[in-house]
DNA sequence: TGCATATTGTAACATATGTTACATTTTATC
DNA sequence: GATAAAATGTAACATATGTTACAATATGCA
């Protein structure tokens, strides 16, 4: 069990003590190859997945056969958290290993009486997905900009914090028009523009906010 | 305690096994009148607030200080769940009151205590916040797909699965439209469309696939 | 320095979506 | 069933963004 020392799910759960929980509860471990599908898309969540070893990718398959890459889970970590509860308990992505890996796999059950017996397990698993849920809820706000000049006033406005004026943007426009999912030559309109009304100043990577207020109301649109 | 028969955190549990769960931990019960900040965002999330009368809302403050109502919350429902834990525990809105409302007010402490004396409780509080960062994986989902029509074909395709033709929408088109973040009477033209060219065919609420191969093209773009 | 390449600015035009307004249909309530 | 309320269909028009193409800079490299 020393592999889940490190895990965030075992955070500040001493190892004898991790032992311990697992000497009471059902568990399995397997082993895949490489680029083995470990679960499917869809599949019902019955069981919680940890990465043991190696390195897996959620991925999902678009509805002509393209798959396309969400994200890599190394060990040792869990996968798909916020699946194994709530109402629609099922994978959003296949799970695929990208090495050889080992995984654990726990019932529901068994995570139900894991969180009884130990609180730090039940805070370490609702921080997590208390996480997740904020870190979609940041990104939401993002996306749900409409207008270019607004995802541009926010993410100005939020670099900028309180104090100073000035931002170097150390990304290409072409990154940034990728960033705020717009097309190149869009982006560098609105920037003209904003300059036009002298909301902002540019000078190469440099970028001067001269009127907060005018950028806010952007955001409202 | 009967207030909270019927609220979805303590769905499943016997009214009597509420009063002894109350009975065994710290909480406050509190009065605001109408128009009364009860918490004001961006403060320290330390305690599961219960509506257990009358109507709040959440309301975001932007940047030039004037607020956006985000969204309301009747009795008996808990409000910002997903803040109690997680990295960043702070209240992302205002909280207000709509009418006079009674609050329960419970610190964090006491709901991990309530966690492991029942588990229905544990598990209707991990449903709660596991289904919210599920609607939000799926809103930014649809909200990444730039067409309305890519939208469209998403959700009827990934709600159909394998096997059938047709759908049966439960939500009316100003809930879809808010949820792809688009206007409703764009979303209706969309969908007449996607009539006109033979791709589904839709009576009320039931739409029937006609041409997959066609809401698969959609999605590409 | 000179050259090649990448990045940025700009324009004309096409298109998707938003906005507003109203007619029509469906649904709920008495 | 009658009525009001809600949901939906549709149209005309305004606007933001995409697309394409090309010129003007900036940047890196020999």
């Amino acid at each position: 069990m020393e592999e889940l020392v490190g895990n965030p799910l075992f955070k500040g759960i001493h190892p004898k003590k991790i032992e311990e929980i697992f000497s009471k509860v059902f568990y399995q471990e397997k082993v895949y190859e490489i680029e083995e599908i470990i679960a499917h898309s869809d599949d019902d969540c019955e069981n919680l997945l940890i990465v043991m070893e190696g390195i897996v990718r959620g991925e999902m398959i678009d509805f002509s056969g393209k798959t396309i890459k969400i994200e890599d889970i190394p060990a040792p970590n869990p996968v798909a958290t916020a699946f194994l509860f709530g109402q629609r308990r099922k994978l959003p992505v296949n799970i695929v290993a990208n090495t050889k890996v080992r995984m654990m796999r726990i019932p529901r059950d068994s995570v139900i009486k894991m969180f009884q017996m130990n609180s730090y397990f039940l805070e370490n698993y609702l921080n997590m997905i208390s996480s997740r849920a904020q870190f979609l809820s940041m990104k939401i706000k993002f996306l749900s900009f409409k207008t270019i000049k607004g995802k541009i006033a926010q993410l100005l406005l939020d670099s900028l914090g309180s104090g100073g004026d000035t931002i170097i943007l150390n990304r290409s426009q072409q990154s940034l028009a990728d960033l705020f999912g717009v097309a190149r030559p869009s982006l560098a309109r609105a920037m003209g523009e904003m300059v036009r009304d002298k909301l902002i100043r540019v000078e190469r990577k440099e970028v001067k906010v001269l009127n907060r207020k005018g950028l806010n109301q952007l955001m409202q649109a």
